[in-house]
RNA sequence: GCGCCUGUAGCUCAACUGGAUAGAGCGCUUGGCUACGGACCAGGAGGUUCUGGGUUCAAAUCCUAGCAGGCGCACCA
């Protein structure tokens, strides 16, 4: 239930019905007239763009076409008291007492479903795929916490979604991760030294990689690492996506499905995906441009397979192959999003790093060129996120440059406050973590604020002795709501609004926002009560009115669907 | 040189995707509350929405030319 769409259906087809008494040409479909909430300070339900948009296609005055729309609406639909017309044309309309007591009973009676947008699409969303060479860092935390809550809107919504993972474990660098554990067990077993080298790992936990797999391998020698490469990779690379695996538990995520790009290449998914585009001429041998900028000497002119993906608005085409013929990264990515192609998802979405920006136009094309265009990708990147401690940049590590792991932030920090606070900005903006704040119960901590304001409504239904699912009965005839009661019943009406945007738009932090501001609400009627005894909600242990219980009810019911679909816990005392 | 992202109050960011007098938090400042649950609430000051041009009833939002910052720009992954 949107209570916007169902008004604007209504006020739509009146329209239609009297487009000749309104003296219109063109309705153009409707297109650009929208229900939304009014400014506060206009004391109304809800606003109307109706008159200034039809004024337009029909080159007519808005002022006087919204007058003859307001007549039509007063006459036709009774559910509105009053409609006033405003500024170059809107018209604010205010429900009557009666269709306000109807909305809040559909709101109610539709507890768990209020805001959903019935919808039954397919999503694919891989996010993390975090290189399986190593724990998680916070960098990889941003875009985790992000596809997550993007999965549970969707699916709030009706939509199937898988949850992907993309394991990285082909190519050189697992090559080296290996090695790096092979010369680990030399030194545990053989007291040869370690020497960090450029391309290898040195971090703590290959040590304990190592021992794991010396423990489980006792018969094993490990003398020669062309020999052992295989058995090492295998069981490093799963104690790895172990450690990867169990972070994100902590943080509450878990993938649905983890697809390996080793896999990849032996079910030759690489070839066909060629192949196909093969076919259609998008992919061809040539010769591609030497890099512009800085100029390369090592840059060679050699011909290969090509991707076309210019004709799909990449800037320019994409190498295939490497020099010695095996396939490039790149190549690899097409033949797994064939697969995606494949499995029959209507949309996929990519969540990726900053560092990965320049990638999403040349897999974006390839997704048009294997699907010819019926699957869309849209790749998400989330900017950096920047460590403070009291408003200072913060490194945790003891060498400059290395990151700050997942398991050292949730050493400091709790999943719900990460899980908050990582979609507390827009994902295309860079994002400040101030450990401080987060752990501070005030104002300056929004997933306190929010909690607090359910664990508020909670300790006043243990006050009531009653239920937040107990049944309220509404009398028409003494129906009426204060001004605090008014104002926090509008923010209710629009969640179904940030629901759909937040998931249409893939912008999940319109939802922390949200909760934000409508706790605010909350806690300033809460607070009324201190300055004014009338205000206080509840008298000899009983609550005064009815229209309050159910105001604060529908609260609760928001801020849980909310929590949940952020996943994070909303305590019933603090 | 090219691409993507960003530029809004002193600071960190919103702005229903083209709507009405551009809003929050922090900081500054004035006051109130001290247990329906205290960790809050109310008010005040603070703006050329980076700059110039364009599109229209209407632009922070779209187009265009610049400026500034960030991230990238392999045959790495």
């Amino acid at each position: 239930m949107n209570i916007f769409e169902e008004y604007i259906k209504q006020i739509n087809s009146l329209i239609l019905k009297k487009q000749q008494f309104l003296k219109l040409n063109n309705l153009n479909n409707f297109k650009g007239i929208v229900v939304e909430s009014p400014p506060p300070e206009f004391n109304c339900d809800l606003s109307c763009n109706a008159a200034l948009v039809l004024a337009k296609f029909n080159k007519t005055n808005p002022k006087e076409l919204a007058d003859k729309i307001k007549k039509l609406i007063l006459n036709d639909l009774n559910d509105f008291d009053k409609i006033e017309i405003a500024g170059p044309g809107f018209l604010n309309l205010k429900l009557s007492n009666n269709s306000l007591i109807t909305n809040i009973n559909k709101i109610l009676e539709n507890e768990e479903t209020y805001g959903k947008k019935q919808c039954s699409n397919t999503y694919n969303i891989e996010f993390v795929s975090a290189n399986p060479t190593g724990p998680m860092h916070v960098g990889h935390c941003r875009g985790a916490v992000y596809g997550d809550v993007l999965a549970n809107l969707l699916k709030f919504n009706g939509n199937k979604v898988t949850k992907e993972y993309y394991i990285n474990d082909y190519g050189n660098q697992i090559k080296n991760f290996a090695k790096s554990v092979f010369l680990r067990i030399r030194e545990i077993k053989y007291n040869e030294k370690f020497i960090t080298k450029e391309d290898l790992y040195p971090g703590e936990y290959i040590i304990e990689i190592s021992k794991k797999i010396i423990k489980s391998n006792k018969k094993e020698k490990f003398d020669k690492f062309d020999e052992s490469i295989e058995l090492i990779k295998k069981e490093s690379l799963s104690h790895s996506m172990d450690l990867i695996k169990l972070d994100l538990k902590k943080l509450g995520i878990e993938h649905d499905n983890f697809f390996s790009e080793t896999k990849l290449i032996s079910n030759k998914l690489v070839d066909k995906a060629v192949n196909h585009l093969k076919k259609n001429n998008y992919v061809q041998e040539g010769y591609l441009e030497p890099p512009k900028g800085e100029k390369d000497k090592t840059w060679k002119k050699t011909k290969r397979l090509i991707f076309k993906s210019t004709l799909f608005g990449d800037d320019t085409d994409r190498a295939m192959q490497k020099d010695d013929g095996s396939w490039t990264y790149f190549a690899n990515d097409v033949g797994y999003h064939m697969d995606k192609v494949n499995r029959n998802f209507e949309y996929l979405i990519n969540v990726l790093g900053a560092d990965h920006t320049g990638y999403t136009k040349r897999i974006t094309a390839a997704v048009k060129a294997l699907s010819e265009n019926k699957v869309k990708l849209n790749c998400k990147v989330c900017q950096l996120v920047k460590l403070y401690k009291n408003g200072k940049p913060f490194k945790m590590s003891k060498r400059a440059g290395e990151f700050i792991s997942v398991q050292d932030l949730l050493k400091e920090v709790d999943k719900d406050s990460i899980r908050f606070m990582m979609l507390n900005r827009s994902n295309d903006v860079e994002l400040d973590f101030d450990f401080d704040k987060v752990l501070e119960k005030s104002k300056d901590n929004p997933v306190f604020y929010v909690q607090y304001s359910f664990a508020r409504i909670s300790s006043l239904f243990r006050t009531l002795n009653k239920d937040l699912k107990d049944k309220i009965d509404l009398d028409k005839k003494s129906f009426s709501l204060n001004e605090n009661e008014i104002k926090i019943l509008r923010k209710i009406f629009e969640w179904p609004k940030i629901i759909e945007t937040a998931s249409s738009k893939y912008e999940p932090h319109k939802i922390p926002y949200y909760l934000y501001e409508l706790a605010t609400l909350f806690h300033s009627y809460w607070s009324k009560g201190n300055e004014d005894l009338n205000f206080k909600f509840i008298e000899n242990g009983k609550i005064k009115r009815t229209e309050t219980l159910a105001i604060i009810v529908l609260v609760a019911i928001v801020i849980q669907r909310g929590m949940n679909i952020l996943g994070v816990s909303l305590p019933d005392k603090m």
